[in-house]
DNA sequence: TCAATTATTTGCCAAATGACAAATGAAATG
DNA sequence: CATTTCATTTGTCATTTGGCAAATAATTGA
């Protein structure tokens, strides 16, 4: 739970008493591979934080393909953002890919930090704006290069996690087919 | 000047004073098709409000091309976040592909602003999180899609743009050559 | 208006990728 | 250990897209 503490002092302070006072606010809770964090349909009522494992945010298209956006591994905060700050109903699902272990904080439990710690929204909108520029960046590029160098690039910025997401999944996020990801792997 | 006004008071209230402050902060900026109004290398200064005309987003790749990233319109915010917000060089331009009239916030005038009007930083991070995540929305699922389908897409979300945008400059935003892009227009 | 410049279209061929099916490999289960 | 299930690789062929050059169209400026 260190990790978490150490990733929200990042962006601002927290004394003792705020720090249990954020821990007090947390639920673990354990996903099995393939479980859901949050479904399309419904609205987004948690935040997690990733102790261990990774999820991935997937869609289906109009001709039922399930489309992989984006991979979240450990020590990184995973929520429909779209969904939970607009309490609109999701479109998109959030999935474990492995078995995973969570910090979750409901809605409630974060408006309640919200008005108790004095700079706390600001904590919190940091971390938002920077984790939405984190992944433009990380997506926004991809349109322009060919798959082979999407998918170096992917292994020069994701060295970790390549081993541990199924070429089925990466090809969907690279926007390949798993053949032609396999046949690109083959050629290096 | 209307226009910004309202565009703020969607996301939170102002009076009479706070918007006769807001408007003595606006630099009217008039840039000609192909300025720029930020630079790779430079830290951006400046937030514009795009009045008239359109503004588009680029980098040069290590081959040397140009690549579009996005396109912004009338009645909508332009800055380079990433880099006004870290004060870090920029590694992307923003140019104008047509004529444009701006209204420029510098990054001393949204300070002071900050100060004097309660709520406004909740004003602009709101602003922030909703374009970032329709920016996130708007190329993410690109990917996935073949360049006729991207097309398509394109004119459905942005009817208006597609006759202000030179054909080059929308091939590379979509992510494929001109050639490709006449082509598909073709077969339509 | 005419020439010069820039933008767009087209043709040709090569390379990349998709679609589909089959083969191989790896992991899980009884 | 054998079987089943799932993941990955491979083969074949059709389609898409890129690269390049030339032709045509549109725009700009003297």
């Amino acid at each position: 739970m260190e990790e978490l503490i150490n990733y929200l002092l990042q962006f601002g302070q927290l004394n003792q008493q705020q720090i249990d006072l954020v821990k007090s606010k947390i639920k673990i809770i354990e996903l099995r591979k393939d479980a859901y964090f949050s479904e399309a349909g419904k609205i987004a009522k948690q935040v997690a934080f990733i102790a261990d494992g990774i999820l991935r945010v997937c869609y289906y298209n109009n001709k039922g393909e399930e489309i992989t956006r984006y991979f979240i591994d450990e020590n990184n905060f995973a929520v429909d953002i779209n969904s939970f700050s607009t309490e609109i109903p999701s479109s998109e699902y959030i999935q474990a890919i492995t078995d995973c272990t969570l910090f979750v904080f409901s809605r409630e439990s974060l408006a309640e930090l919200s008005q108790t710690i004095i700079g706390f929204d600001g904590i919190v909108n940091q971390i938002t704006t920077k984790s939405l520029i984190e992944k433009v960046k990380r997506i926004s590029p991809m349109l322009a290069e060919d798959a082979k160098v999407r998918y170096l690039n992917f292994l020069e910025n994701f060295p970790k996690l390549a081993n541990r997401i199924p070429l089925s999944l990466l090809a969907s996020y690279l926007g390949i087919t798993q053949s032609s990801l396999s046949r690109i792997r083959r050629n290096i």
